[in-house]
DNA sequence: TTATATGCAAACGCTTTGCATCACG
DNA sequence: CGTGATGCAAAGCGTTTGCATATAA
């Protein structure tokens, strides 16, 4: 049974809160606004910086639990940048897909990976592993920014 | 039985190091030694306790900063596994890559990915990204251990 | 002798935890 | 009331760095 999808992002990441029976509080809506304000992948650092310029306090382990939280639910996702740091982006948490980040402005695509998924079935064939697990990331420039020309 | 067995990794390393204009010291040798003789995957703490067992006393600093050297020399490649921790394998410095990670004993088998690049190509061309950099990692049951039957 | 490599411990960045308190159901 | 959520500061963990020493070129 499938609710039906909003589109603003803030309503779905409450809504996918209230569903797995946790609370809406003021903190973790100011988190879900947060999030989906981001344009492109952010830290918990991030977060917390811009909670406290644009208003009210908010705790770190409190972030960090609101990150956590919705990681499990699936509407955030880790990411493991090229230089080995972290970061978050908002995702569809409804269906599988991987990232393409844009290594310049950080913004991030969703991509549907049927065709990965097939490779990944031959590559286990081949190897004789049972493939539990995968992880793709693509990093690269976005058109916007190579239109914009070359900062990074 | 060890995975693919062309040249002594040890020795190859170590060539690797020299070739890069890099002193071969004995420390470095220590940790080449450790690296080679290591199933699976494997932390800087893991190394050094093995070698603070085994002999003589390494300092940390000392095996990170190896560790870091032969990163950088495509040696040993460093995993986000899945749950969030890092480790480092030693791979094939010659070729293009991926990692096939056995999620019960460690060991991890390279995949060339001749199949990717036509799919990363193909991403890319759709979504408009010029694409710079890509991380594949699979995680799963190697045939050993599948038939192991049990965990470890 | 000059550049490199090393050890140690302190510093570090990011994340988690213990615990008292507060809010919500 | 009893959970669940929060804040704070302290602890934790993996990694890096400053600096004095030791070693190789």
């Amino acid at each position: 049974m499938r609710p039906s999808i909003t589109t603003d992002p803030v309503a779905r990441i409450i809504q996918s809160l209230e569903r797995a029976g946790y609370q809406a509080t003021p903190n973790r809506r100011l988190v879900a606004q947060l999030v989906a304000s981001t344009d492109g992948h952010f830290t918990a650092a991030d977060l917390l910086e811009r909670g406290r310029r644009e208003r009210l306090a908010i705790g770190r382990a409190t972030v960090f639990r609101a990150l956590d939280l919705l990681t499990t639910l699936h509407v955030v996702e880790r990411l493991d940048l090229p230089n080995g740091s972290h970061a978050y982006v908002l995702c569809d948490p409804d269906e599988h897909h991987h990232h393409l980040v844009c290594s310049s402005c950080g913004r991030s695509e969703d991509i549907a990976d049927g065709e990965l998924l097939a490779l990944i079935d031959r590559i286990g064939r081949r190897s004789g592993y049972q493939i539990e697990a995968h992880r793709l990331e693509l990093f690269g420039t976005c058109p916007r920014c190579a239109a914009a020309g070359a900062d990074q």
